[in-house]
DNA sequence: AATTTTTACGCAAACGATTTCGGTTTAAAT
DNA sequence: ATTTAAACCGAAATCGTTTGCGTAAAAATT
């Protein structure tokens, strides 16, 4: 079963019309008379008649849609983001494709490949924890396929990046647990091939230094699959609580991570944050009701999301290549709560 | 700038032959001699050939893309039930165009009209908490597009549905709560034009009367808007807890209201369960970290996006009309935590 | 050897819209 | 009265692909 919508020439048979004369008095072409084009145009709004985009799409060569490729739709940030991207492309007239790499790379690869071959105008992409080769990506790109990468970027130049201030939010957040007392500050984080990663990993062991407290290596956990894996963020909890000289906070450097930690902690009943203080990058919105209520470091995910509609947007209609390569950079946000506010 | 594929004219060209050989050549057609074959799908895979689907739309008069239209993605069951559409598109070769109805009747209507104008070949819709007139939506369906109704569907015949048991669903919860030993057992609920709504209302009514307790419209309360405005919520609570014999436990019928009701109580320092017992409809993953832990009722999402896509795809490809229309109920999943164990 | 059949390929139309080029009126200018 | 230009409209090409039809050469049949 199909859905028939009428046509120009439909009109234009209906009207004794040619398909052009009709084409032209819908675009308001001088070169059609007043009365031409009001007979066509009344009668193109009685039969609710809308141009074919497929046809369009193969004339003007664009489909006046853009992919997108997150890790899982299902996860607070990259919902938020898509919020956004959402939002411009809407305004701007485009459509939003979306696909999951599901954090393999594989699934990163068939994605891109059903975008490209689907002729979406351009692509918004946060590669997939796994992703340690950006090859495939490269090779897309190179085929001047517009690309804009936000969170998980791409290691090379020459691409638009829209990322927070990762190495600053975990130094503030850091600095954060050392101001409320804490003395002992361990570090987990997500996978260690990954730029936000050794970002905020950076941000923490300056923030120690700066405060002339040692850095222990055994004192940062990496978790690699994202914090799904539960089992994995039990061996990292693990491996930090079972020194002698055991941290009293952590800051916790991903969004999965974080809410596994505070699961580890109350399965295992340590106090938060009287036995450990906690800090986390999260953008979930229930974190405020957590017992206790969760610090947390926010990323502006739909702002980064806007943000990488509008360059990706403004390089698909750019006349001549781009050559100027933008990474903006946007804050994120030191929420301050009771899991990291000792008495 | 422009992403230049190569094109079926471009291997007839390079290869001295006519496009109509070259097609044929690429689908193994029997009129194409093995030798010719060969030589063609050589120089496609060498040259990276893709057929242009745009093209293909154009003649085939299918787009393969099915549109989706939710209130928010940002919303754990939304994201949850995209995650089940987007499983079964993809691998059916279909792609998922998005848009969110922002629980307004006017995005609504501008969403399927946006959807429809791009010529996707079916629709999957939860219409919004907004929506009580579905003429737009009748209309679109009579001209014949396909579409599968899920969560928030509509209230005429001849559509096919995908929904959970809300009635039996509020009923297990409300005697989850009596079983607990609360008396008095009032309801939160979403927009009372909804018929999910209607449901959950219905069966927290059946348990009440099957426990010979009495049903007072006053525990009843609607909120209009989906519980994204606070301020309902806390009319709605203060209606509930300012009468003189006060519900000791609530069933709330909605995901947002249910982690705003936890909000409200957590301000205005209500005891959870001892002072009220609280179960609540929710598809967020951390209502296990709540203090107390929540207890839910939560509805098979992914399952109902799967659910959902199968029939509509099966629709769309059905060669003859489908006058057969099933609503598939699935059951939901009461998760008993500490919200409603009063010691 | 003459005829028929098969094989292998090309031509052209079709999908829906836009646009270039060209042609025919009619009105204005000389 | 003649030239010029404006106004209005149609035919055809184009985008990339598929497919019905036609046809030449080769193979098989008589």
């Amino acid at each position: 079963m199909r859905f028939e919508a009428i046509t120009i020439k439909d009109i234009a048979k209906a009207l004794g019309l040619s398909t052009s004369t009709v084409s032209r008095a819908l675009r308001d072409s001088h070169e059609i008379s007043p009365k031409t084009k009001e007979i066509v145009i009344k009668y193109a709004k009685e039969n609710n008649y809308r141009p074919n985009p497929i046809a369009l799409s193969l004339k003007e060569k664009r489909s006046s849609s853009i992919g997108v490729v997150v890790g899982e739709i299902a996860n607070s940030f990259f919902s938020q983001a898509i919020n956004g991207i959402e939002s411009i492309a809407h305004e701007k007239g485009y459509n939003v494709i979306i696909a999951q790499n599901k954090e393999q790379l594989e699934r990163e690869e068939s994605a891109l490949q059903f975008l490209a071959s689907r002729s979406v105008d351009g692509i918004i992409l946060s590669v997939s924890t796994q992703t340690s080769d950006f090859d495939h990506i490269k090779k897309l790109y190179e085929r001047s396929m517009p690309m804009v990468c936000f969170d998980c970027v791409v290691d090379f130049d020459g691409i638009h990046k829209v990322i927070v201030d990762n190495t600053k939010a975990a130094f503030d957040g850091t600095v954060h647990l050392i101001k409320k007392g804490f003395k002992h500050i361990g570090c987990v984080a997500s996978s260690s091939n990954l730029s936000i990663t050794k970002e905020r990993v950076k941000g923490y062991i300056e923030a120690l230094q700066k405060y002339q407290l040692p850095v222990h290596e055994s004192n940062i956990q990496y978790v690699d699959h994202g914090g799904v894996i539960l089992e994995e963020i039990s061996v990292a909890m693990q491996n930090l609580l079972g020194q002698k000289n055991k941290p009293d906070a952590l800051i916790v450097c991903s969004d999965r991570v974080t809410t596994n930690v505070m699961r580890y902690c109350q399965e295992n009943k340590i106090q938060i944050p009287d036995q450990l203080g906690i800090i986390g990058f999260s953008n979930i919105d229930l974190t405020d009701l957590l017992t206790p209520s969760l610090s947390v470091l926010r990323q502006p995910a739909y702002e980064i999301g806007r943000t990488a509609g509008e360059l990706l947007i403004k390089m698909i209609e750019s006349k001549r290549p781009v050559t100027d390569f933008e990474t903006v950079v946007l804050t994120s946000k030191l929420i301050e709560r009771n899991s990291s506010n000792r008495k």
